[in-house]
DNA sequence: CATCTTATGTATAATTTTATTCATAAGATT
DNA sequence: AATCTTATGAATAAAATTATACATAAGATG
């Protein structure tokens, strides 16, 4: 009996989604190496492999690798196979975006936000949004695969919530994938914005680097690691959280937080906008901050100097507990460039053991605005297309490809 | 044809390492959780069950599991299947013991040693005492799992090399592993004593707990971390490094490691034995601290409590970076309870965000003195048996199970 | 004790996967 | 162009694995 109920010349895709998940996670890019890869016998690859091509999941590139003899095909996932919709909600503002499994983005948007702005009305008006760009993207990227956010916030990624203290009011404990999951059925994420900009580092511009930490220097200060090529969240959530460490003095400053002498209260952007500020120039927050720096104002570079010595402090400590082999600055105050990075290299060469600095880089980032958005859509590709989840993503296309019209009857 | 040559009645083994594996990690007790884990059929996980057996790998216990019906048998690794050798190189002596699959003590001795003892001598006086021990627990535990030695000293695990500068004289850079290799030919571990205390207390204390610091305040201090319920080392082995994290004042003092404030320097056994000896006591190490505190010594008594405080900072900067949901103290100087205890507490929970500290413990370690041994057993444990190498320990289990006559003649 | 529930073993046929072999493809080398 | 190498596909039989069905085991319950 033909169990597709009609002659319509599916591919059977039993079990193709090992194959699937070995190319998308990049453990193997060639039928040679799926076969390496998988452990499965030729006839088997082949065969699903040819299923998954047949659906689209998987294309051949007109890349080659040499091999002493017939080139090797490198296969690739078809960025057009699907879309996910992501959205990094931001203190004024909030980027939406289709993207493709690149991920690149198909179609964007963007709609106001206020940090008092309450979750109820806000994930509507995301969902409003999003309707219309999956409207857009499921044209020409025919499968749903899910929806991931970002927040500006500490969040317990496993419950996908907001927790403890936020800048975004209301949201403490608000159950953002049971909302968003009621109206659009698909697997849903939700990460803070500096994890996510940490995965954006680590995929994007240092695959290789399997050590790392991601500090954000901007209005806040937070960080991020990759430990063993894996997000660190430890145990709520809150790891890299180096902004409220102390550093005790006389003149210990107040912090946002209501402790003083926290490196934040020293070194972030809010607080050389505040010191700038009693100094008699016009400054709010980090963006002001850098456009006094890039005027040359010898104040401004003065306290950026100093505020990188700071960080430099707090980032020793962290290389010295966490031992990465490569810290990446970034954030709206890492464009003061070296005038914010020579004072951290200078405290963590002098403060941390040879050891632990003996193969330590410590760059700039390159990353554009909106990263977290990018990092949003590889932290939901990368859970989706892992050995442990693949199969349901498998059966959930499955059942959206065949509509049997026999269960609808029922 | 009769694959042993002999009408042996061997069991196959085929593909049984998955089960074994299953077992041996905690991942499946019973027959029902082996179906569940592994995916396979009934009939194959019996048939690859009932070799298990036969072999004396697998063992059924006399605990059963309530079901509502029938009870559920449970499964364990025979703890007697095999022996392990390992050795824990401390800077006085070497405790070297057989152990078996619990991990435990089947046969155990000390050798003298002092670090000024060059590898090669040391090795070969190791590899003595291993044969001897070998040779009792090969009697009744037949299979030779691997080696695994504790220094006291940063290691490279990957490479299993001493790295940087060490107590040990001469170690550096010396290839333990393939020394240890040409004499017995079974895999050999080299990591250092704070990464398995680490281990020790996550595997037998607390298993539950997937992300935790554990604090070594002995001599030196020093920490090692179970990040996502695995031991996390960073890019070389050096994460953890707390004891020369600094604190600058005006009367910073001196560190073994030549730089200024550390918090060993401050609150080290050896710098509190400094400090005594300036008093007029006569103290060497953190045993003779120790030993003035439960004399009831006020002096002794106050410089451990500031201790605490002072490990009470860099503990609360680990906790901010790492979020742990548990920190566990322990080394010689934990013997000083809640006198040392107290001021770690005050900092932690001063200085921490609440939100790191909401579900944060912080307890002092029951272990004993051999802690570290039995993290080497657990280490060799968790990774010879882990599913990416379960298959080439069954491998060799079968080469050495059935030594053909036709190769050996060959 | 009879009955209920779930655990566990085994025989059979159906299905999936593999090993093996042969054939073709496609660039590199001579 | 002939030849070499490795990639890739396909056909066949052999082997492994599964589904299914049936049978027995063993404690809990009434």
């Amino acid at each position: 009996m033909d169990k597709t109920g009609e002659g319509h010349e599916l591919p059977a895709l039993d079990n193709a989604g090992g194959i699937l998940s070995l190319i998308a996670t990049g453990a193997a890019s060639s039928r040679a190496e799926l076969l390496q890869a998988s452990g499965l016998s030729r006839v088997t690859v082949t065969q699903r492999l040819n299923a998954l091509l047949a659906c689209g999941w998987v294309r051949e590139t007109e890349k080659t690798l040499p091999s002493g003899g017939r080139p090797t095909r490198v296969l690739a996932v078809n960025a057009m196979a699907g879309f996910m919709l992501v959205a990094n909600i931001g203190e004024t503002h909030i980027h939406l975006a289709a993207m493709d499994l690149t991920p690149a983005v198909i179609d964007q948007a963007t709609i106001p936000f206020g940090v008092s702005d309450g979750p109820e009305s806000t994930l509507e008006r995301i969902g409003d949004a999003f309707a219309a760009l999956a409207l857009t993207a499921q044209k020409t990227h025919p499968f749903f695969l899910g929806i991931s956010l970002s927040l500006p916030t500490p969040v317990d990624f496993k419950r996908g919530r907001v927790v403890g203290p936020s800048v975004l009011h209301g949201w403490d404990e608000f159950d953002i994938i049971g909302r968003l999951l009621a109206r659009f059925k698909v697997n849903v994420y939700v990460e803070n914005d500096v994890n996510l900009m940490t995965i954006y580092e680590y995929r994007r511009n240092f695959p290789d680097v399997d050590d790392m930490l991601f500090v954000k220097v901007g209005t806040g200060i937070g960080s991020g690691m990759i430990a063993g090529g894996r997000i660190f969240r430890g145990a709520q959530g809150a790891a890299g959280d180096i902004g409220h460490i102390q550093f005790l003095s006389d003149d210990a400053p107040l912090c946002r937080c209501g402790k003083f002498g926290c490196v934040e209260a020293r070194a972030a952007g809010w607080a050389i906008a505040r010191d700038l500020s009693a100094r008699g120039f016009k400054a709010e927050n980090a963006r002001d901050v850098i456009d006094l720096v890039e005027q040359q104002k010898p104040e401004a570079i003065m306290l950026l100097r100093a505020a990188g010595r700071t960080i430099g402090e707090v980032i020793s400590d962290a290389v010295s507990i966490i031992n990465p082999s490569l810290v990446v600055v970034g954030g709206t105050l890492a464009r003061g460039g070296e005038f914010l990075l020579s004072g951290i290299r200078e405290l963590v060469y002098q403060r941390c053991l040879p050891l632990a600095t003996r193969d330590l880089s410590i760059v700039l980032s390159a990353s554009r605005e909106d990263s977290a958005m990018f990092g949003a859509a590889y932290l939901l590709l990368e859970d989706m297309f892992s050995p442990t989840k693949i199969d349901r993503l498998m059966q959930r296309f499955l059942r959206e490809r065949a509509p049997s019209p026999y269960l609808s009857a029922v």
